[in-house]
DNA sequence: GCCAAAATTGTAAGCGCTTACACTCTTCTT
DNA sequence: AAGAAGAGTGTAAGCGCTTACAATTTTGGC
């Protein structure tokens, strides 16, 4: 193994015939450098195939380069998704993307927060994904000094993107109501201490709010807590089966939870549309083969969008403009999980 | 913003009473240091919450605390589960996860072997899932001093972790044949510049094997191309369907694929296994409900795995041991898209 | 044309850590 | 019991960059 040679900044300084601290300068394009000085920074750091070491940089007070993405999980469709989108969009930045999966754990996100500091150190930014965080924690993070962008959090005081969750899940509710369902269940993201989802709570009161539009109440039975994900709802499903009566129609609030409420419905010999209707909402690749209707939403719009701005505020930091909130479009996809109720 | 006090090794030897080298040296648990010095650095560390700044280790020469994981994409399946185990590995270990996804663009593999020194400075090491290497590119990454390990992949000079490939295609077309199909049709994972699966020829091999052993010739014109993804398999079936005679037999190179199979054959009004068996690799958690035959692989396992082994290498550097190279078992599943051919 | 103000560039002091090397104690030898 | 070898510890020189602040050049007003 050689030891390969670094191209440094004074490198770059010598060949163009300037001080190392105006080549910084040029580099980042700091006020106060000739147009002449530039091009030739500019020249010799090409000529040289020079890349400031990201290590000196930040230990100097500058920036690190690297942004981290925090998200409940990576493995959720949504989440492998809007990770992807928001990668590719630090990546052509030129930032470095620091991946950290919370998995359920509270634990992780405890760590995280005890360490602040310590993340502070090794990125500029951070990309929350559906971080369900306490007030304490909000303020903690937005006292950091980080930049800070989000998808799907509600009254941060950061940039957030994300789709209208309240109306996603009305959006699904309604269309049962309006094919004659008024026997409704929800499987409802669980919110625990371990793990629990951001999104529910606001699709939970869309379909409350649906009921309520059609002067029906809800059914605290009919409630379901289920994971956000395929075992998550075949589980949840099972419970309605097995211990309530069963509804004509059901929400997931998620496609995953859909798919695995129809996986424990046939166990049961039953299936959708013909014993209960079954509507979630993602518009996950499988649910057209399942004929699963759906509330569909952007997914890798929503991580680069986000990320975007994430992007926008760290190059811009001069600019402090407020923080603001973006709803993304969701639309109504009727399949064939879903029917008129006689 | 408050400006955050950093306590710095400076403090931890001051509080210990000690110099800053024999801290230094106690924290990474170098020789020469007498247990009482251990033991009264670490006590200060931990009184101090001290974390040393990646940055200035790095640029000292030390380790930078981070690990690059390099997947062809994060939102496949087998990636994402790969990927969140292997963070989870680095995260317990200490390590940043840096995520790179190719996207399936060479020019982001290009990037970053053009800029292989650049990434040197900012990991110890990196994890390359199936990631399609030239051998220029191997030899690379083997001499630029990251410490390597890699999740399916073949002869390779560093730790590798994976099923066997070959035999897992020739079990899945062995149960074809093993039920009387002779005439089958692979969906194979492409391999084109833009975007290449590693794993595809050595189970397209696995598949002409099998074919082989029960004198059977791969007819070329039912090796179908597909990129291992729902529409890619969909795609696939469908020019099978339209353009060649239909097999009895299809063994789709990964569950996804053949998840986009049995879409295509729906559209078409046909169905598995009464038209055409199925069988697939991997067993995804549709698998089970869509009742598709598949070859199960543990993925999470091997991404673990290989983690684990890079964890290692970097933790004992002193010790180099030979490269090993690991195969997890793969299994049979039968369901219910394959049937009896009579 | 002259001088102050503004624009540009350079000097030098770190950022927090690692490491070569020098130094001080302990242990063994013989 | 003296000297060599070795264990433990400290000194100081960077790693490559940013940034006050000082030095220099340019600009512009009169």
């Amino acid at each position: 193994m050689v030891k390969a040679y670094r191209v440094t900044i004074q490198d770059v300084a010598v060949l163009s015939g300037l001080s190392i601290c105006t080549v910084s300068r040029a580099l980042r394009n700091l006020p106060n450098v000739s147009e002449k000085a530039q091009a030739k920074v500019a020249d010799a750091a090409a000529k040289l195939g020079y890349k400031a070491s990201s290590a000196a940089a930040r230990l100097a007070g500058g920036s690190t380069g690297s942004i981290a993405i925090i998200a409940p999980t990576a493995t959720a469709w949504f989440f492998a998704q809007a990770v992807e989108a928001a990668e590719e969009v630090f990546g052509d930045s030129g930032f470095d993307t620091v991946l950290i999966s919370l998995r359920g754990k509270s634990s992780v996100k405890r760590k995280i927060f005890g360490d602040l500091l310590g993340l502070s150190q090794r990125v500029d930014g951070v990309l929350l994904l559906n971080v369900d965080l306490s007030e304490s924690e909000v303020a903690l993070l937005a006292a950091s000094g980080l930049a800070v962008a989000s998808v799907g959090m509600t009254s941060v005081p950061w940039d957030n993107v994300g789709i209208d969750d309240e109306l996603a899940a009305w959006q699904a509710t309604s269309h049962l109501l309006g094919l004659g369902h008024w026997d409704l269940a929800v499987l409802s993201g669980r919110e625990t201490q371990e793990n629990s989802v951001l999104t529910a709570s606001d699709r939970l009161k869309g379909f409350s709010r649906a009921l309520k539009d059609h002067h029906l109440t809800v059914h605290p039975d009919l409630v379901i807590n289920s994971d956000s994900t395929i075992d998550g709802g075949r589980k949840a499903m099972n419970e309605l089966i097995a211990h309530r009566s069963l509804p004509t129609a059901v929400f997931a609030d998620c496609d995953e939870a859909a798919f695995g409420a129809l996986m424990a419905m046939r166990e049961h010999g039953l299936s959708a549309p013909k014993n209960v209707s079954v509507i979630g909402i993602d518009d996950h690749p499988m649910s057209w083969f399942l004929g699963l209707s759906t509330v569909a939403q952007p997914v890798a719009d929503q991580g680069a969008f986000a990320a975007n701005l994430l992007v926008d505020r760290l190059q811009n930091a001069d600019a402090p403009n407020e923080p603001s909130n973006h709803f993304l479009d969701t639309k109504l996809i009727e399949r064939k999980t879903t029917r008129r109720q006689r």
